[in-house]
DNA sequence: GCAGTTGTTTAGGCGAGCTTAAATATTTAT
DNA sequence: ATAAATATTTAAGCTCGCCTAAACAACTGC
């Protein structure tokens, strides 16, 4: 089995799906962005995807993945992920540089190429960056603890968990600041001024984290032991 | 560092050096065979790929790599086969069908990317069809002493260094027969009538090898210790 | 309710890489 | 040497995915 559908067409169902589940319907502005295509491009391209019953489309209102679509666009996204825990894992990249070559891996292989990778990578629960990898029906679960840092109160205990942005520039700060995926902090205090934090790690060095930083970064807590709160987890 | 050209011109690159090695000069016929194009297209193609300084072209004449044309192909040959080195040894691959995906895979990354892809695989010489692997020069030192099976002599013995077709039919065939890369065998006997050979494995068994297979087969004499015909290599 | 802004679609066009068909060059055979 | 066969190139046109510009629809504020 080949790709089911052409690099492009694939990308567009990676963006719809995104938006879908940000915003319950995909534009055809926002998909634009997503895409750095033009309006005008994605007009037409909607109608393909319709055509091929891939999306659910009404002129004016925006797209919608139908069942088919939804298939090819998690299994794009699943290989996305796997591949990037290849680049980290297995070729030594930097968190931070893997999404290129991803953007390209992930419209090769079909399910049986994508399930040798998922085995041979220890079927990998998310990727480097804190998020899902969709198992080999499009579902996954996602961790409902997890919310962003800025909602964290003072004295609270968390593990790192994930990034809302993959940019290159945002990851290597993390990495200037020894911010990594499962490392625990505790909170030890909040700035109102600027919206800034400072945490202390497990070695119990301090850090400072801007509003910025707390806000792209995704948390879940550590529940407090009562009555011991300096206890390891 | 993005690829040095779309992935058609590649893939043209990789023809004509193939071509070049096996006839000198590659000609327009043969380009479009190689790639399942017509020659009108290639026409098209050699004029931009002599635009490029990647390919030498005189109408009518053929085509030959420049140093930089020979340094695109062989960087995406080099991709290619450790490409298909990692499809049979981490996703267990069978070797008749990871020619199809290394198509795909060959055409990303860059030198960096390569050279890690190497390195995770111990920088192999071989790819899994016994083709020699060019290292980060384009550079490669083939074995010299390879030669095809259908110029054994009887009681030669020999191992089975590579294959000089990759088609799935032919490589499911030797599975069949269980010929395997580096397998030792003795030649037993010859039959001109049909050009078959009887040949045994280093357990003693016996098999039967039509003139096609031979053919396509490559193989490596193994020194004769003179007076001990049966020693154990 | 109507004007202005914003978002979407249509229309026309472009480049890459391919096709077929016709024209032209080269090689081979007599 | 020349005719026939073969190889190559040109010409015209196709699809895909994109663009810009202009037309059109849908919200917004008053």
């Amino acid at each position: 089995m080949k790709r089911s559908g052409s690099i492009s067409q694939e990308n567009y169902l990676k963006a719809i799906f995104k938006l879908q589940h940000e915003r319950g319907i995909a534009s055809n502005q926002a998909i634009a962005e997503k895409l750095a295509a033009t309006p005008a491009a994605v007009t037409g391209m909607l109608h393909k995807l319709t055509e091929l019953d891939w999306i659910e489309y009404t002129a004016y209102q925006g797209a919608k993945l139908t069942a088919k679509g939804r298939q090819i666009a998690t299994s794009t996204i699943r290989k996305h992920r796997l591949w990037e825990v290849f680049l980290v894992e297995k070729l030594q990249f930097k968190w931070d540089a893997v999404h290129q070559w991803a953007e390209e891996l992930e419209h090769i292989g079909d399910a049986d190429f994508t399930n040798r990778l998922d085995a041979f990578l220890g079927c990998p629960s998310t990727d480097p960056h804190g998020d899902p990898i969709p198992d080999s029906n499009g579902d996954w679960k996602g961790n409902e603890r997890v919310f962003s840092a800025d909602a964290l109160t003072r004295k609270q205990r968390f593990t790192v968990r994930g990034v809302s942005n993959s940019a290159s520039d945002f990851l290597r700060h993390l990495d200037a600041l020894k911010i990594q995926l499962g490392k625990h902090f505790e909170v030890m205090d909040f700035f109102p001024f600027d919206g800034s934090w400072e945490w202390k790690d497990d070695q119990g060095i301090p850090i400072r984290v801007s509003r910025e930083v707390a806000g792209q970064l995704l948390v879940e807590a550590i529940p407090t032991n009562r009555g011991n709160e300096n206890q390891e987890s």
